[in-house]
DNA sequence: GAATTAACATACAGGCTGTATGTATGCAAG
DNA sequence: CTTGCATACATACAGCCTGTATGTTAATTC
């Protein structure tokens, strides 16, 4: 008879395997690509585990979406704990470095957004990262009303969002980030 | 014994059915959520028909994308024929006019981008409408090297799409249409 | 320590994709 | 004008994948 360990201990550690088997094989291949058989192979579990600790296949896509952007976070935090402007600018930086880690981008920024919507992604954006954005924004030109600050925060992020895709496709990261600069520097005035 | 129309044109009738009842399935339901044999049966033909004229589900998703730019390409170019500003700033209403077709900007800007890939839909956008832009923005800036210009072209249209995906999602298009409007106008400064 | 429940594993049903094969008609050559 | 081939499909099939239903074992609770 094989001892067991305590259940919390055996559930963490098997959702854990699981979002780390489906991480890889996400980031590799996609999650159209990725079924959920190959996932538990990976993990070392059946498909009776994952079905017991999440809904369904987009809802592990979700778990490992929200690990994905909790890394990002913590790389830029720890890059750049402030919240004046030098700190903006190092936590860019920190955040192109983080976005290079392979497939990173086009399942943060373009998987996420198609499987699990935009008003889901904008959700999990908004629990970590997004604040920032928004104070910024408002430092630089607190006369302007809240929708157009919000609206602002969003296209700024799209910049980096996009630039940062077309990097990873293979651009030449220089002119995006001149560019970017560029955009926000006209933006403040 | 049924008189059978020449290949040509029924080559042609039948194509244009399976793009046209894929277009509406994908639109109403994006790209995952909507299989062969549902498309087929609003084409009034059968799966056989669709994988003699597509090498697979892709293939037709890409012609209704393709259709669908198309189909943007040709509203802009009625409301905005010209090259100088005036025609930009009268191009970019047009567009977000255009956008507003239920479902189109997931489909243009969300789900082509994730199924068919980021050089893929460059491909597609390059084809028709990106080149305006760029034009634009060599005569607002003449001496910005090719790369930059580049870069500034598609991350300006970053911006368009991101505002056409929040307002498809319910944000207010007035925030966004003005902050892109002074990004632009600061731009050509 | 008996009952209950949590954490899985196994088995199954249905649907979908892509391919292989069959068929009827258009079309072209002689 | 008919004979042979190619085109444009339709039908049939194999394999995989998803989600659910059910079974099993050990931890937990009372």
């Amino acid at each position: 008879m094989q001892e067991r360990k305590p259940n919390a201990e055996r559930r963490a550690e098997t959702r854990a395997a699981l979002i780390g088997a489906a991480r890889a094989l996400f980031l590799e291949k996609g999650f159209a690509d990725t079924g959920t058989p190959e996932i538990v192979r990976h993990a070392g579990v059946t498909r009776g585990a994952l079905y017991h600790h999440f809904e369904d296949k987009t809802a592990v896509f979700a778990a490992v979406i929200a690990a994905e952007a909790n890394a990002v976070q913590a790389d830029v935090e720890a890059a750049a704990p402030g919240r004046d402007r030098e700190a903006l600018l190092d936590g860019a930086t920190a955040w192109f470095e983080a976005m290079r880690q392979p497939g990173r981008a086009r399942l943060l920024l373009l998987e996420g957004p198609a499987v699990l919507g935009i008003s889901e992604m904008r959700r999990i954006d908004r629990e970590r990262g997004g604040a920032g954005l928004r104070e910024a924004m408002i430092s630089a030109r607190p006369d302007t009303d809240e929708a157009e600050i919000e609206a602002l925060a969003d296209l700024v992020s799209a910049l980096f969002d996009r630039a940062a895709l077309a990097i990873e496709d293979g651009a030449e990261p220089g002119a995006y980030h001149a560019s970017i600069r560029r955009i926000i520097i006209t933006l403040g005035q």
